[in-house]
DNA sequence: CATAATGTCAACAGATATAGTAGAGATTTT
DNA sequence: AAAATCTCTACTATATCTGTTGACATTATG
């Protein structure tokens, strides 16, 4: 059974990595547990078919940005270190795409020269900046609990879907 | 003298390429050139400091995106195919980042086999919905004339900027 | 204490995307 | 005929993405 990931009809500019996508998932899944208590990586894996051993790794990274808790050992596995209602996909999103640094260039004397924007640079950089408060404006405002929500109307509304071959 | 990209403090998930970058930079010249006629693709290289070969993939890939027309031969260059003000970022965007295709997976007999989103990816999708429409709600409002005049304006708002070296 | 079941950490590897470079050709003006 | 320009195709180097692998640390349980 091939592991799925969400594609087509991606927003141009607003591709999830498959990282990003598992993150939210699993975190969904944590999210739907965290009253009963700790979830194994193996759980997650199976139940949203999510590949282990990269799993882990990401799991592992949540953990480093204070999203996760973890215990070792045979009764181990992972909790939401917070309420699913105090993570927000902005939070997280920005945690697991990273921070963009500016890598600066080197000149040949080794100095780092930078240039600062033309005009259309900055023209363009402004309406990023539109996008990216617009696009804040909803990262910030949904929570993990929201997405579990949503899972459970989805699942109230549809019955059990199984796999199709065409 | 380094080429220029912006670069930090881009919203996660909204990054242009270089190449979706340089293809604003170029449009903008060429919007502000629409009445004059055509420009050759050195002038927009070295005005903009953009890789000139490089840039020529670009024009024409817009070119036959319907974008620009082209004059070949001495006197030869680009112009916009369109008025700046009926193009908008929403058009171009999503033919320089190209279309999403998803790509389907092939199983073991050869066959497509798809899964269906499962309730967790559903919920994720509806929210990446959320956030396209917020994003194309901007980027179809957004014209090339616009960020002419952006340009302008912060032209006569600033005097000449100078490199700098830190 | 021994063992098994977990998570942890670091390195590696293949595929794909990005950011160009390069060469040869076609068209137009002069 | 020559020069200037765009056009088309291919190539390359680097980075990023998507994992895999192996060794290790911790914990519960018998």
């Amino acid at each position: 059974m091939p592991f799925t990931r969400l594609d087509g009809n991606i927003p141009p500019g607003m591709k999830l990595s498959s990282k990003g996508e598992y993150a939210l998932r699993a975190l969904i899944v944590l999210g739907e547990n965290y009253e009963r208590g700790i979830v194994r990586i193996q759980t997650i894996s199976e139940q949203q078919r999510i590949p282990k051993r990269f799993l882990e790794q990401i799991l592992n990274d949540l953990k480093s940005g204070g999203f996760l808790e973890s215990r070792r050992g045979v009764a181990g596995g992972y909790r939401l270190a917070r309420p699913p209602e105090q993570i927000t996909l902005a939070a997280l999103i920005r945690h697991i795409e990273g921070a963009l640094v500016p890598t600066p260039v080197l000149s040949e004397q080794g100095r780092r020269t930078i240039q600062p924007p033309n005009e259309a640079q900055a023209a363009i950089r402004s309406v990023m900046k539109e996008v990216r408060e617009a696009i804040l404006e909803i990262l910030d405002r949904v929570t993990i609990a929201d997405l579990c929500d949503r899972v459970r109307r989805l699942r109230s509304e549809a019955g059990i879907a199984t796999d199709y071959v065409i």
